[in-house]
RNA sequence: GCUCCCUUCGUCUAGAGGCCCAGGACAUAGCCCUCUCAAGGCUGUAACACGGGUUCGAAUCCCGUAGGGAGCGCCA
């Protein structure tokens, strides 16, 4: 019996949580849930260029909002913590000094400018862009004179030559990188700061990290990683990279999509249980059908069944499951859910009356917009092409219905049975013609449950305009 | 440029040499139900990127080609 497993989701404060990163955390979560483990949230904001504190703030709330609960992170502090790489420098710089100790890393004098000029002098000769190793083999006496001159220096890793990295990958299998394809990488910022491949990498191994899912895009940068960790003699954990996520289009997700982050969908109006089922089936598939729960997801979650091609992103397939949630939902998280869009005089009976009447027929809050209108606003128009249908009923058929309306109140069995009565009518003859006097439209959600939140009077109103 | 990853119906995917002239879900078309819409039921259309090999047999293994993607940063 193996150790519970450790996952985690380590995003980057520096914008709104993507929809690729979402999933990233929906899956890490679901990992660690299948098998009773732990699944922790760590910030990385090491760059404190671009990581802001709303961001931060913004992405515990999205994360929240999705219902993925972590474990342990940044405001849930443990033993294995701090959770913001912003306050494990202590812990760094013990690293950092054990690095040094072994001679794996050197000091590196080289300027962004001499670097960003050597890349593209060997992007331009059509070789790989990778640091030239200048200050590799610096003397202990070249290194101490720049030392004193106050150059600043990053730290790079000496990246071993002619060895090879292998791992097996939990979605793609076997792996095999040669080191000579690598060149020696920061690991340490000229201000001190640790970067991503060290953070990270140490981070996971001092977190007790067993299981890392992560997009594809690190894939490659995974033998650096791996090569770190055992130069400090840490525990790599098993990594596994998932396909990136990709637009309807076929082209990475961004904005140009309409929308790639959880936030603008959550602005929309889409529920979060429609988008956690969307993405729990986007690069992973599963037996189970239909709105799966959280737990329902973690049950039958198997990393053996994440695919290897990127997935497209479709925000049809997000209707469906949107529909779906929302026809499911409560009348009083209708309700809630509506709040934006309901007139706010609405009382809680009349509220509820609508609400369950329209529900059927939305996806978004916006589609509830025109029923609001038709509902409460009056004796509505009728639509191109109803005035036909209206006169063709006859205002004794009228007559007979507003007069059900006003004694029997807004009871569709009676109203209708006092118009068949009148005209002999029946079928959609009969109710259609209702239908058109008193929504003004041939199509929408059911009349019964409709007219039961028709504000009082209204019904008999709207049927009389015809006799 | 180099290294690496990927390629099954419109979309998400099942498929780990014979169970596949490729299965499911959603979308789509038709029918049924029905006051309309939605929901529901039934039926249908629709895919192994291409070319070589290996094998009695390949969607599955190997090699190429094409297309897509990632990485090669004092970003993460």
């Amino acid at each position: 019996m193996s150790p519970p497993p450790v996952t985690r989701f380590a995003p980057s404060p520096t914008g709104e949580l993507h929809l690729g990163n979402a999933r990233t955390a929906l899956f890490n979560l679901l990992l660690a849930r299948h098998a009773g483990g732990r699944f922790l949230l760590r910030i990385e904001d090491t760059d404190t260029e671009r990581s802001v504190e709303a961001h931060v703030r913004a992405l515990l709330e999205d994360l929240t909002w999705l219902g993925l609960e972590w474990d342990a992170g940044p405001d849930r502090d443990d033993a294995l913590g701090p959770y913001r790489q912003s306050q494990r420098g202590a812990l760094y710089a013990g690293y950092f000094a054990q690095l040094e100790e072994r001679r794996a890393v050197y000091p590196c004098f080289c300027t962004p400018l001499e670097l960003e000029l050597a890349r593209r002098a060997q992007l331009a000769a059509g070789k790989p862009p990778r640091y030239a190793g200048t200050c590799r083999n610096l003397s202990t006496e070249e290194r101490a004179r720049r030392a004193a001159q106050g150059v600043p220096a990053t730290l790079r890793f000496r990246v071993p030559a002619g060895a090879r990295i292998e791992w097996a990958d939990l979605v793609h299998g076997a792996q095999s990188f040669a080191t000579d394809d690598i060149g020696d990488f920061v690991v340490r910022r000229a201000d001190g700061s640790a970067a991503f491949f060290f953070s990270n990498a140490v981070d996971d191994a001092s977190m007790g990290v067993t299981l890392v899912l992560r997009g594809e895009d690190h894939l490659t940068n995974t033998p650096r990683q791996l090569l770190l960790l055992e130069a400090l003699e840490l525990t790599a954990p098993a990594y596994g990279h998932v396909a990136l996520l990709l637009g309807a289009d076929g082209a990475p997700l961004s904005k140009r999509h309409g929308a790639a982050s959880v936030r603008e969908y959550r602005e929309r109006g889409y529920q979060p249980f429609a988008l956690l089922n969307h993405l729990f089936r986007l690069g992973h598939s599963s037996a189970l059908q239909g709105l799966l729960t959280l737990a329902e997801m973690a049950r039958g979650f198997d990393p053996k069944h994440l695919g290897r091609a990127p997935a497209r992103f479709d925000e049809q397939q997000l209707t469906v499951w949107q529909k779906d949630t929302v026809h499911h939902l409560s009348p009083e998280a209708a309700r809630e859910w509506l709040k934006a869009v309901l007139p706010r005089e609405l009382d809680a009976r009349t509220a509820t009356a609508f609400v369950s009447a329209i529900l059927p027929n939305l996806v978004l809050p916006a589609d509830a917009l025109p029923w609001v209108e038709i509902v409460f606003g009056g004796p509505p128009a009728l639509e191109e092409g109803g005035e036909a249908v209206v006169r063709n009923a006859g205002a004794g058929y009228f007559a007979a219905a507003a007069a059900a309306a006003a004694t029997t109140g807004n009871d569709l069995a009676a109203i209708a049975g006092a118009a068949r009565a009148a005209s002999g009518r029946q079928g959609r003859e009969l109710y259609m013609p209702l239908r058109l006097a008193l929504t003004g439209r041939a199509h929408g959600p059911e009349l019964a449950p409709l007219l039961k939140a028709l504000p009082p009077g209204q019904a008999r109103e709207r049927l009389a305009r015809f006799a």
